[in-house]
DNA sequence: CGAAACAGGACCATTCAGGTCTTTAATTAG
DNA sequence: CTAATTAAAGACCTGAATGGTCCTGTTTCG
């Protein structure tokens, strides 16, 4: 149901949780921050510090820390930088699908991944900061052997 | 990349398609004009039938119609259909997530969520509809086995 | 010199969407 | 009344892609 990749749900989280700390800050921690596997965590960091989203300082004592202000990254952005284009068919730039399929619809898709696209590029990441306090999680879970159970709303 | 599914690409161009012929139209016939194989136009000609943006009639003779005008219906509801609910996470509804991460983000996700669905609520089938001549796709290509190189841009 | 931590890549496994097939029921034509 | 046509419904299989893990190398600090 048009949804988003993990990885990336994962990126504007730990991106988010990066923004909220001070200093630099270790791959482990975040995951544990998170409640995000650390390899998966150090797998999406590698990605945002490829893309320049966070910075990164190696050896030890090293970490992570932002490259510039949450409100300056778009939801979109980070998005791209995971994922890839934006862009809900393969039907991109006016031209014709690379699929057989004679749709005829060509451009007309463009309008929809554009209008998504702006939506998107709306949204920063300082929005997604949490007001006022939503979850009522038991603050006693354990967090290293978070079960993980992503069962999709259908 | 934020994809849409590609039975609901199908279902988007079927109906547009189908709206642009007149009289009952059977599911081989779709498919011969669409391209797609006939058993997914079929498959997906049920799942809008449905939800009631087809109308069927069995028997010989029979086929398919549009229920109401392509104006009438949204790319939001087509999608909604086909897919299920519209949303980029799994976190819907300002509940926590239900995985054990505690990102603290809940409601946020929710924001995102309703900006997508109204931009595609706003778009409807008709204007979806080809305006120019668009595809240079050359006639002679195989239909039957079209390979379907769908080749993200990442 | 050794430990800590990022960098980069290869790799495996699971999931799920896409697609096919079979059977059943309805409607129309002859 | 019978036969042919076509939608309805659902089971099932296949394959691609995402998600996740691990390994090796390199840098930096104590």
């Amino acid at each position: 149901m048009l949804k988003l990749s993990r990885l990336a749900d994962y990126a504007i989280v730990i991106l988010v949780k990066l923004g909220e700390q001070d200093g630099v800050v270790t791959s482990p921690a975040l995951a544990a921050i998170t409640g995000v596997p650390e390899p998966t965590v150090a797998k999406v960091l590698k990605v945002l510090s490829a893309h320049g989203f966070v910075l990164s300082q190696r050896g030890a004592k090293g970490g992570y820390r932002l490259a510039r202000s949450l409100a300056d990254m778009s939801v979109a952005s980070v998005i791209a930088a995971v994922d890839g284009q934006i862009a809900l068919t393969a039907c991109v730039g006016g031209r014709e699908c690379d699929t057989g399929l004679s749709c005829g619809l060509c451009g007309s898709w463009d309008v929809i991944n554009t209008a998504i696209r702006s939506t998107l590029e709306g949204i920063s990441l300082e929005s997604m900061r949490p007001k006022e306090a939503c979850s009522p999680v038991p603050p006693q879970i354990n967090m290293l052997n978070a079960t993980h159970t992503v069962r999709e709303g259908a």
